[in-house]
DNA sequence: AGAAGGCCCTGCGTGC
DNA sequence: TGCACGCAGGGCCTTC
């Protein structure tokens, strides 16, 4: 599911919830997600304090006092739920904090991580930069990315330009839906060659970049499937997906048929009249 | 080094 | 109604 909008509204939602708060109990169910939780993970939560959830890519980081820092990855079908009161757990519950009633409402907060196909990942630790992070690209959204950036880190490539979007060592955070989306806004085609973009379609695939994720960011970003967002609501950004999950459908500027085509074993979706 | 495919896992829709 | 198959938002690992 979850690409760099999703991930930013999950992040949104826990600020209120774990900003500034105590773990009061902690809950591990299945600890064999993608890796093995670290071990003793609750004992290790009980009575620490988190403090600002930010973001890099699809990883959520959430600082807790004396440096450390647990990392949370929602994988393909990820997805976190904040309650007020004791929710009754459900299938694929597999991780469960209880926070400390916030001051202000004197309520509890009750956080749950969800995913069915246990490719999420958690982790603790201690450096600045979890080693699993070290060589990912610049955000997307931050100052580092531009055109600029985007024609000399796609230099030489000689895979489809699709492809290296997902590559989070180019650009952290964009997967299928967005790789897409952009794609198609900056009138590109999947298939081209990475190392052919430069100059004008640079420009125009970053701008691209930016606008779809900003854009779904506004929206509460794409609900597919099971995916809501923490307190429940869907995201409605998947009424404003161009080309994504559209195969066969009249693309909305010229009308002729978005075509489906597989790239290294993903779906892609374009529009093979306006995308070149 | 970069590209492509396999694999991890469960659930759901489709077609027979 | 039941079953087999393919496909799904990710990313690591192996192979070429």
């Amino acid at each position: 599911m979850p690409e760099l909008p999703e991930v930013e509204t999950v992040r949104m939602a826990l600020v209120p919830a774990l900003n500034d708060r105590f773990v009061t109990t902690a809950f591990v169910g299945r600890s064999d997600l993608r890796w093995p939780l670290p071990d003793r993970l609750a004992d290790r939560l009980v009575g620490r304090r988190f403090g600002m959830p930010s973001r890099r890519g699809k990883f959520l980081l959430l600082p807790l006092d004396a440096g450390e820092t647990m990392l949370l990855h929602l994988g393909m079908s990820g997805s976190v739920r904040i309650h007020d009161n004791a929710p009754q757990l459900a299938t694929h519950d597999h991780f469960m904090l209880e926070m400390a009633p916030e001051q202000e409402s004197g309520k509890p907060s009750f956080v749950v991580f969800n995913d069915p196909r246990r490719f999420g990942w958690i982790d603790l630790f201690q450096c600045d930069v979890h080693p699993m992070l070290q060589a990912m690209g610049p955000e997307p959204l931050g100052n580092e990315f531009s055109e600029a950036y985007l024609t000399a880190a796609l230099s030489n490539r000689t895979g489809p330009i699709k492809t290296a979007l997902l590559n989070q060592q180019i650009v952290a955070g964009i997967g299928n839906i967005y790789a897409c989306e952009a794609l198609f806004y900056a009138g590109i085609s999947p298939r081209r060659k990475a190392g052919t973009i430069a100059g004008k379609r640079a420009q125009r695939l970053a701008a691209a970049i930016i606008k779809v994720l900003r854009a779904a960011i506004a929206e509460g970003g794409t609900s597919l499937r099971d995916h809501v967002q923490p307190g429940g609501e869907i995201g409605y950004f998947v009424q404003k997906l161009a080309v994504y999950g559209r195969a066969g459908e009249a693309c909305n500027q010229c009308g002729a048929p978005i075509r489906m085509i597989s790239q290294s074993g993903r779906s892609t979706f374009f529009c093979s009249h306006c995308q070149r």
